[in-house]
DNA sequence: CAAATATAATAGTATTACTATCATGTTATA
DNA sequence: TATAACATGATAGTAATACTATTATATTTG
């Protein structure tokens, strides 16, 4: 990513932290850290024990940081949708035509995520890995309509609400958009976990993307002929 | 469900309990019951103690049919997927034509849970709202592979593969059928738990089905036009 | 230099997810 | 009907988890 984004920060909603990981250097450390260790052990075997560990620090003070590891998780997640929907603004911006505007917004959601040198303590490539893994998770508990409420998913949502606006401009008679701009997002995340552990339930593969498979199944739905 | 169907059983794979929960009461009654209580409480709140104690039995007694939670879920999971994957079977079987074929076996997938009067201790619809709220963290897991080699999502697998192969009758050049059987299954749970808890993400409500939204984008996407 | 603040160290608690052992009850069969 | 085999129940115990609380020690700031 370029320079201009130097000064780019993903505001994410204060309730999911005790103090701001981006305040300090042992906040930062935190975060760092935590990416590699619930990418590495999963989220279940993931405890603020072992990161303190091996982060040198002490399990009480990450405690400090985050009320306990669920919500390190909504926040982790939430730094990825934010960090998604500014590429996607960024990208979508300046396209006038709306085909290409949502073929542009395809690409951005559904591609292989590649480092962004702009947030040296984020690893994104390891982070899209435990948004693929470990997302899901998050919301699929008793507490979401309460978490909901307290506003822990709004960045989500804001963004499959800009994918299903840019659905209803390229056919404004589809009336499906909110399903359909759900569907390319989420099922972005299962296309990419079947390929890694249920290659047998997906098309996707080294030759055939994800991407490729909900352009093609976006731009038929909308009745639109490409040959992307 | 018609009385033909008394004597079918599902076949579940029997590496996923210690002795088969069907064959006694305390049996039927562990599944009985924890269906209700991952219901009401969640899986993560849901202990094999609590159980014991709902059924009156002991902790002791429940770890004999199952070692541990998580195969119970991949046991009440199975089951339903092989429930459905029977009644898929049974609805297509007699259809020759390959797009009404396809229209018969999105409905079954995709359509609202009705309860099996031939499955006593099992209620389908309470199942049906588990799969939607756990069955993910049955495979989000670092021992996927593992228990995939193993064979315990068979069924799933199976199911997914019968949707494949019904949408390349449907278009034998359409090269994304994997795909696209996956998201139908994978996305008709996703968007019943969108409606439940963030309905402005999904199109579907109580006028519009989530089948209809299947429907519309398989064969849209498969260049059928339809009128369902 | 004192006060405020951040971090570390240690201890402690309730719960979970088991395992092990032994007692009791039930059923099958000789 | 006696006895073995098996199913279930009761109790105890363990290591780990997910915290909370307290106190000590750095570090920063005014």
């Amino acid at each position: 990513m370029e320079r201009l984004f130097q000064s780019v920060r993903i505001t994410i909603n204060d309730k999911l932290y005790v103090k701001d990981p981006e305040s300090s250097n042992l906040g930062k450390r935190i975060v760092e850290e935590s990416i590699f260790m619930i990418n590495d052990f999963g989220f279940e075997s993931f405890t603020f024990k072992k990161l303190g560990q091996k982060i040198g620090s002490n399990e009480s003070s990450i405690y400090r940081y985050f009320e306990n590891k669920h919500k390190l998780l909504l926040y982790l997640a939430s730094w990825y949708w934010g960090w998604l929907e500014y590429q996607l603004v960024f990208a979508t911006n300046s396209i006038p035509e709306a085909n290409s505007k949502l073929e542009r917004a395809i690409e951005i959601v559904t591609q292989a995520t590649e480092i962004d040198l702009a947030f040296t303590h984020i690893n994104e490539v390891l982070l899209n890995k435990i948004v693929i893994n470990e997302y899901s998770k998050s919301y699929l508990t008793k507490e979401v309509d309460q978490e909901n409420k307290d506003g822990y998913f709004v960045i989500y949502k804001r963004l499959v609400n800009r994918m299903s606006l840019m659905i209803n401009e390229v056919n404004p008679d589809y009336p499906y958009s909110s399903s359909l701009a759900s569907t390319i997002i989420e099922g972005a995340l299962h296309q990419y976990f079947l390929m890694d552990h249920f290659s047998s339930l997906t098309s996707c593969n080294k030759k055939i993307t994800p991407t490729e498979y909900f352009k093609h199944l976006t731009f038929n739905t909308l009745n639109i002929k490409k040959n992307g």
